[in-house]
DNA sequence: CTGGCCTGTTGCACTTGATGAAACCATACA
DNA sequence: TGTATGGTTTCATCAAGTGCAACAGGCCAG
């Protein structure tokens, strides 16, 4: 498991590794993890566990729950999250905006938040009657084309946990509710380079996503309004119109540099 | 700079601190920092720094800008930001329905997002006439009652960065424009234990907020409302009903240890 | 155009901190 | 009461980390 990642980097300092490890783990098990967990998942012997987690908890990086005494995330991280975000919604919101203009319709960024998709960024639609997402919502990746497009870039094995930790309830007549056939509508995905939410999550509400895992964020932007006003044979052109600002903005996050 | 924050715990592993201070580099340094900053602030070596960089790269906690050369955070911290935000909104959402309910005013959980406040959790009053945030909103933190809450948990001299930055842009009348006034504001807000916004953000609408950041974030909760029905007089009580609250959720969040 | 300065990268000899097995401690449960 | 399991500490050993200095490359001023 100690093994650098990316070829051409030279150096490799075991510590850092065995930090990196850890790290890795706090983030799989947001409810907190045991010691022997981490012995187990890092193949540490239990005493250097002990240390590393004894000298990440005095720098706050892990907390120690003195009930359960399991380990997990610690406040030292907080400022990390926070600005994340405000980093890809300030570079996403002309865009959405620009998007938001070109269709007349509502364009939201999402992120994946948990087992679900949180709006970041919601650009209304100036219709008086639009498909828009509530505030603070945080919906079903299976039943939107965010959560679509997100899951889409996880492998099958997750997102079977996360269906099936949080369920598929029904919202519409339409809503995809049986694992096999969501994972078929993924693999769809995968091959259009585009999510669709066919009136799943609202009735008469469709809407199209698109990934920005190339930008190195489970996030996807999308557009959605009523179905009258968005028709099946006004979806290829609405998807290239989203995947040409997916191209604009991994370009300007990453740089110049391709992804890999 | 390597030594244990907490007293009482016995293992420290030097490397383990050196990571832990080029993380605090990373999350003070958004827009990306050089080889010498890292040296000069962590008093490594070029070369000790050097490889610490690397072996993070090499497992993208930390990036490398291919044209400035900068390092900045890398996409491995992805996770650990959705998904804080996610625990913290799921503990909160119950209480926020139940001061709902209790006011039948509006209740959100506000989080600091870079240098604004963003909106988790809105839970709007039953009233037809209400003052509920828009989603997606970032807003200021001079003119709302959980930008002050949140501000007052900051040291002056970051929430004096923070402005100088943002700027503190006239909302209403009665907006707070001159940073030695607000400074002063907030000194009132530690006092008193609660944030307001009187008609500061919007004409008409009032909002009292308590901080979350005994629980270890840079959060806070409030109520607001209408002016017309949340009078000055009242705001004891649903001050009192927040601060309650708070108690309940740094209590659930932290466990049975005190703050420190 | 050249020299100086600064940042980033590498080599190498040395040493210090890390290591992990095993023992110990505490708690829970049958 | 004995056993099992998870967490914590001891101690002898050594492997990884270290940092100085040199090198490489780029930039800028004279």
């Amino acid at each position: 498991m100690e093994q650098p990642e990316q070829p051409g980097t030279v150096y490799s300092i075991r510590a850092v590794q065995r930090v990196c490890n850890i790290l890795d783990l706090i983030q799989e098990n947001p409810h907190g993890f045991s010691l022997t967990q981490v012995a187990e998942v890092t193949q540490f012997p239990k005493s250097s566990a002990y240390r590393y987690l004894a000298t990440l908890e005095s720098r706050r990086y892990v907390m120690r729950d003195p009930i359960t005494g399991l380990f997990r995330i610690g406040p030292a991280f907080l400022p990390l999250q926070s600005r994340q975000v405000t980093v890809l919604a300030d570079r996403v919101r002309p865009h959405l905006i620009r998007l938001r203009d070109q269709f007349e319709e509502s364009v939201n960024l999402g992120i994946l938040n948990g087992y679900r998709v949180s709006y970041v960024e919601i650009v209304e639609s100036p219709h008086s009657v639009r498909l828009a997402a509530r505030e603070g919502d945080r919906d079903h990746l299976h039943c939107t084309a965010l959560g679509k497009a997100i899951a889409a870039t996880l492998d099958d094995d997750r997102v079977t946990m996360i269906l099936e930790t949080e369920g598929m309830p029904q919202h519409t007549p339409a809503t995809i509710t049986e694992l096999p056939e969501y994972l078929q509508d993924l693999e769809a995905t995968r091959e259009r380079g585009y999510a669709i939410d066919n009136c799943e999550n609202e009735s008469d509400g469709r809407c199209i996503a698109v990934s920005l895992a190339d930008a190195g964020m489970p996030a996807a932007i999308s557009v959605s309004a009523p179905a009258s006003r968005l028709s099946l044979d006004d979806l290829p052109d609405v998807a290239k119109a989203l995947k040409d600002t997916v191209k604009k903005l991994v370009k300007e996050i990453n740089g110049e540099r391709p992804t890999s």
